[in-house]
DNA sequence: ATACAGGCTCGCC
DNA sequence: GGCGAGCCTGTA
């Protein structure tokens, strides 16, 4: 099988896919294999370009360009980054750090998974639910799976997916989806939203609170300035910009964020998030200071 | 072993 | 409308 090539400047996509945005790809051979939609992709990295190819007829070079955002200027996005030295800082560990185009449902699905979970607990049950419930997509002699339909799940019970290892979660996913395969909701219909109202009608759903929401409206629905604030940024914000405060509102934070970071926010917020999780030595982080 | 995670929700004030 | 506690599980 061949190779097909895309062209992939001002792109790292081994850092991109460590990044915390998406938890099922895997090292393979010298790239990565994943699924993106129903289909299974190998990707490697070579310099500035990008080598594809997929477990069925070809590759689809336009699939991936759009999955890992390479149309996005970079550049200039980095550019628009606040100049401040925990930003000049995290923008230089973080080159080539891409936002993805997630399937809407996948990413919904696997942020309502992610609440109090580190990543690699995420990429468990990630796995889990796609071998248990997904369509396969062999690749390499890989077993890959997709991620599973809203409709699928839909029809699961809570103990099975409690049996994928999501705890408490089962409910909030099994409620959400059944809730999209009613038609109660459409994501693809939410799209056309403007940012609030997009988050409000995500935070409607259960298990979706505001971090949830904008981490889905950031990677499912490229809205580029939603901020999403976990315990790592959070501690980022205060340490860096507030080192005076022992605390401030959630309210006041998101404000700040807000109008401090502006209309690239969501890619500051990667980039200093990204930064803290690899810089910050494990004894040393979230609660134990 | 045992604390504790990349959070949401509910009940209390 | 802010604050704290409980929720499950795997990992360090």
């Amino acid at each position: 099988m061949k190779f097909l090539e895309v062209a992939a400047p001002d792109f790292d996509l081994a850092l991109t896919l460590d990044s915390g945005q998406t938890f099922h790809w895997e090292p393979s051979g010298a790239g990565f294999v994943g699924v993106i939609g129903e289909r299974a992709v190998y990707v490697e990295q070579r310099g500035e370009v990008l080598k594809v190819r997929d477990g069925e007829t070809r590759a689809l070079p336009g699939l991936v360009a759009r999955y890992f955002s390479l149309d996005h200027p970079l550049a200039e996005i980095c550019a628009s980054f606040p100049d401040d030295p925990a930003m000049r800082e995290a923008r230089a560990f973080c080159h080539g750090l891409r936002i993805i185009r997630q399937p809407r449902w996948e990413c919904l699905a696997t942020f309502i998974t992610s609440s109090m979970k580190q990543v690699a607990h995420i990429r468990q049950m990630s796995r889990a639910l796609r071998q248990r419930f997904g369509r396969r997509a062999l690749i390499h002699g890989s077993h890959l799976y997709a991620f599973p339909e809203a409709r699928r799940l839909a029809q699961s019970t809570e103990e099975e997916l409690r049996a994928c290892a999501l705890g408490y979660r089962a409910k909030n996913l099994l409620a959400t989806s059944q809730r999209i395969s009613r038609g109660e909701v459409d994501l693809d219909a939410l799209a056309e939203l403007p940012d609030d109202e997009l988050r409000a009608r995500l935070c409607t759903m259960p298990g979706v609170g505001a971090k949830v929401a904008n981490c889905v409206m950031l990677f499912a629905y490229e809205r580029l300035r939603a901020f999403p604030i976990d315990v790592w940024v959070e501690r980022v914000l205060m340490e860096k910009y507030f080192p005076r405060r022992r605390k401030l509102t959630a309210r006041k934070l998101r404000d700040f964020s807000a109008q401090h970071f502006g209309d690239h926010g969501g890619y500051a917020q990667q980039y200093l998030f990204h930064h803290a999780r690899k810089t910050t030595p494990r004894r040393l982080s979230p609660r134990t200071r």
